[in-house]
DNA sequence: AACTATTTATAAGA
DNA sequence: TTCTTATAAATAGTT
């Protein structure tokens, strides 16, 4: 239909093709349109250009959604969708059956009362020297974290006591020269008795007053100090 | 075009329906094949007749799936089956992540190494004493299994000693009052001799010879009998 | 995009 | 359904 018959293949020039696209895509559309009219059918028409530009008619009232829904259903599902979908289904059944193998496990390793009805002595053995060997493990573990603990508390005491010493030894020697120093601290005659006492007062003085001397406050570091609660061994 | 020119309206009259339904079904699929071929356009047309008899027509080496999907994503994925997809895909991983917490939680309790490096020590204290609590249940219930396995084993016992008594005594009996009962066991001079020397022998004897005197044979029974081995408590 | 000669599709009838 | 055929519609090539 037009000045000249055309043969059905690949029209080669571009231009003559995109134009004989745009006509016939037109007329499709419409002759589509008219059968959904006439004949009350739900037509959906997708259609990609060369270029991937994609143009698509749909009976009114309908939505291609719809459509494809309705085929998918009408093809009996030998679409590669409800493999995928039965495929992710199967994994999903598989790692629920995982799970709950490993809940099973734990349970045992729990030892909750029904699950042990379907275990055989030997089982149950096997079991309890895993346990053993675990606590073992964990036991070292803790021993490990409590020697840690325990050797970071004593350098920090280490270090503690000797910057408490440097300062004390610092004190005396500022008391000694310059006596009026106590007296600046007003209203605390702790202070200098303390002095008077020697070493072994001082130490404590000191731990008292530290803020004053401007001493790092090391226990305000973010790791927790020792808690001998910690140290409860079972 | 034909003869007469048609209003585009529901064609009432069935019959004509449908036979305009199949001439202008035709029509379409021969022009959107036309449309395929001359512009290497992808095609995909899909209907249903008002009594859903389904038709498509697909483009050369296409498949409709492939068609659809590149609508979808063409049209930016508001679709029910990728939010299907994707739901699905979100209980995955939630299993693939409750699966990998419970192993966590396994390899805590079995004590692996690596596993118990970011545990407090409170937690492995808490840890340690859930182990203890568990290997009590699980010794517990080994103990139980034990116990019910001995105390068969003790009925056993002694109905089977129950039986050789009243066995030796029918027999001690039958040898009294028809000594030739004996001779009857050809060539077996142990026989005679075991009898001759009482009681005690002959419980021994009743042991070998049992299968001649059809005793019923208990050790074939399925359960298996105690085993020492499984009594090891470790 | 519009024109138009021609081909094609198809409505009605058989 | 299918075939026929008169006629409407679509469109190839042109402007």
């Amino acid at each position: 239909m037009g000045r000249g018959k055309i043969e059905i293949k690949l029209i080669e020039n571009p231009t003559n093709r995109q134009v004989t696209y745009s006509k016939r895509r037109n007329g499709i559309f419409k002759k589509a349109h008219e059968l959904s009219v006439l004949c009350d059918a739900k037509v959906s028409l997708i259609m990609f250009s060369k270029n991937n530009k994609m143009h698509e008619y749909i009976s009114p009232g309908l939505t291609t959604k719809r459509i494809i829904d309705q085929y998918q259903k009408t093809l009996g599902d030998i679409d590669l969708w409800r493999s995928h979908y039965e495929k992710m289904l199967e994994n999903l059944k598989k790692l629920i059956d995982i799970n709950n193998k490993l809940r099973r496990q734990i349970r045992h390793r729990i030892g909750e009362g029904l699950d042990m009805d379907d275990m055989s002595f030997q089982q149950l053995r096997t079991l309890e020297e895993d346990l053993v060997s675990s606590i073992g493990k964990i036991r070292e573990r803790k021993f490990h974290v409590i020697k840690t603990r325990t050797d970071t508390c004593r350098k920090k005491v280490k270090s503690l006591e000797q910057m408490n010493r440097d300062l004390l030894f610092e004190l005396k020697e500022k008391c000694a020269i310059h006596p009026q120093f106590i007296l600046h601290d007003e209203g605390d005659e702790e202070s200098a008795v303390a002095l008077a006492n020697g070493a072994s007062t001082l130490y404590a003085f000191c731990h008292q007053h530290h803020s004053h001397l401007n001493l790092p406050s090391h226990h305000s570091h973010g790791e927790e100090p020792f808690k001998t609660d910690d140290l409860r061994l079972a």
